[in-house]
Parts: C-alpha cells; sequence; structure tokens
DNA sequence: GCTGCTTTTGACTTAGAAGGTCAAGAAAGT
DNA sequence: ACTTTCTTGACCTTCTAAGTCAAAAGCAGC
C-alpha cells in the first residue's frame, strides 16, 4: 500500500516532459530539475520507452520527449510501466482470488479499493498535473482538511 | 501499490475472529480456516496483539480473540498494524514532501490517493466483513462491471 | 570519417522487506 | 507434574528497491 520512489520519480521526469513541449530533454537535465540520481532515471525512463509512453535519440541532440500528447497519458499508464498491475493482493489480480469461510467478502473489499484508486489514478493526466488544474473529484477529496491529517 | 499476503493473511484470521464471537479460537484452528502457514499467522498474530487488535491466552483452554467488538475495528486498523502507514511515498507521508518544478501538483494527487484508500479501509469494520453487508459505497463501487476487469 | 556528445544496455552491488521455518521458553489449565 | 498453547528470538531464502559502474552504440557537426 505504498508508492516506491521509483513511481514517483518516473510520475516527476514525465511531467517536466510534459511541459517542455517543444524539442528533447537530457536525462541530465531532468535529473536536475527534479533531484532524480541520473544512473536510476535513466533506468526508468528506459522502462517508459520499452511501454510506449516516452521516445528517445542519443547523440549531440538528443534526449527524450513523449511519445503522446500530455493529456493522453494518466498518472495510472506511469505507474502501471514501472510498477507493474496496481493493487494486486499477494501478487495476483484481486478478481481471481477465492476466499473461503468468513473471509468471502474481502474479494469485495479488494475490488473496491483498486476501484477507488483508479478512479483518481486513471483520471489525472500529465496535462492536468502540469497546469495544476486537476479533475473535479481529486480538488473534492484534497479539499477537505481531514486529508491532509496524517494516521 | 500492492497488498502484501501479510496484510491479507491479517484480515482473513481477523474474520475469523470476529466471527466466533465466544470463546478463544486457537492459532492452529485458525491456519486451517484460512490456509495460513500456522508459524507465519502466529507472528502475525502477535503483531496484532502488540497493537491492541487481538488478546490472547497460553495454556490447555488458550487462544486468540478480538480485544474489541467486531464493529469497532476496520480493515484500514489490521493493515497499518502489519504494514505500517498507508500510501506512504517513499517511505515518507505524502503531506510533507514537497515538489519543485512542474511535479509541484502531484503531492495533491497523492493526498487525493490516500483518501480514497481511507474512504474503503476505514469504512469497512469486521462486522460488515463477516456479514457480507458492506457499506453503501464499497456496493456501489463493485457494482460496475469495470471494477472488476483487469487491466 | 573523425570526434564528441548522449542514449542504451548489461552487470553488479548493497540494504531491506517478504514470506517463511525452527526451536527454545513461559504461562495456564487439568 | 504434565501437557497444551502462546511467545519470542534466531535464522533462512528469495525478491525488490534503489542504486552504481562501465562499456557500447547512435547521432550530429565539422
Amino acid at each position: 500500500m505504498r508508492v516506491s520512489a521509483k513511481a514517483d520519480y518516473a510520475v516527476r521526469a514525465a511531467a517536466e516532459l510534459a511541459a517542455e513541449a517543444d524539442g528533447p530533454i537530457k536525462g541530465e537535465r531532468l535529473a536536475e530539475l527534479q533531484d532524480i540520481p541520473l544512473q536510476f532515471l535513466e533506468h526508468i525512463l528506459l522502462e517508459l520507452k520499452h511501454h510506449g509512453i516516452v521516445r528517445a535519440r542519443r547523440g549531440a541532440k538528443g534526449g527524450y520527449w513523449l511519445a503522446k500528447p500530455a493529456d493522453a497519458v494518466t498518472i495510472a499508464d506511469i505507474v502501471r510501466a514501472v510498477e507493474g498491475p496496481i493493487a494486486h493482493v499477494q501478487s495476483a489480480p484481486p478478481e481471481s482470488i477465492e476466499y473461503r469461510g468468513h473471509a468471502e467478502h474481502l474479494q469485495e473489499v479488494w475490488i473496491a479499493v483498486r476501484a477507488n484508486l483508479r478512479a483518481v489514478l486513471e483520471h489525472v493526466t500529465l496535462a492536468d498535473l502540469v497546469s495544476g488544474d486537476l479533475p473535479p473529484l481529486v480538488a473534492e477529496l484534497t479539499g477537505s482538511e481531514d486529508a491532509w491529517a496524517p494516521r
């Protein structure tokens, strides 16, 4: 139930790519902008490339850029690319698990958890993130005092 | 963004404890009921005990039972006991992270994710889980076809 | 066709967590 | 006493997180 450094880095780097729409950005510059270890970042960018989220050119005027428009890439796309499927239980998707005894309805709970995660992650695009103009649902959720309280 | 085996086991064992309200249940029986490795289960039960969720007595008529009524224990309580805080980013709570550059609004996204996780986990009690009478929000979320689709 | 610059890739490392197992000790009942 | 059952600590194996290092390959400009 936690977000890895890798996923956090990946989203931050993608946000910078989304913001600078013209021309490729070098890995080194991305690393500086978001304070991410360079070598680690390039591994992450490579994974994003394999998933068709980012493109790259090497050489003197090379660098990385988004493969798709910023409003067509969601946070969920990026998290899935580097962390794998969202909300798996014991490394299996919740709809495939069979529970016994009095835990029978636990499956529904995990399905609900996943649905609620998706409700946020699949509806925030990189364009939303960069502009700060987040979807109504997110604005609503962060609006409450309680959402900011540790626990 | 995944649920560990430990958390899944913990909730399942707690559900059995919630169902059999009178008298302690032995670790061995819990392990059989939910098909959990015994030694591992007892470690989990010990953690639950340290967090005041479960009580235990040893000896001939010993076993484990819930420390509180089943409708006063939420799934979130159990997950926190064995996995630590929910939805931490890079092992830190999202409200304490400072983002730079174009990732500035990422904090709000993680806050929204946590709020939506809490919305499910903090409102389902063990009593709900055992009876199968889950809160309206959960029923609503699992009602959609889409929630059951892998992705 | 060099020469730099930059991405790409693979091998390796180190630390910690996940998911267990084993065995000794302590307490409670009969 | 003796057995049952929890309690605790030590240990183990496999994986993942989070990197580092170094070599290879591609591209641009002279």
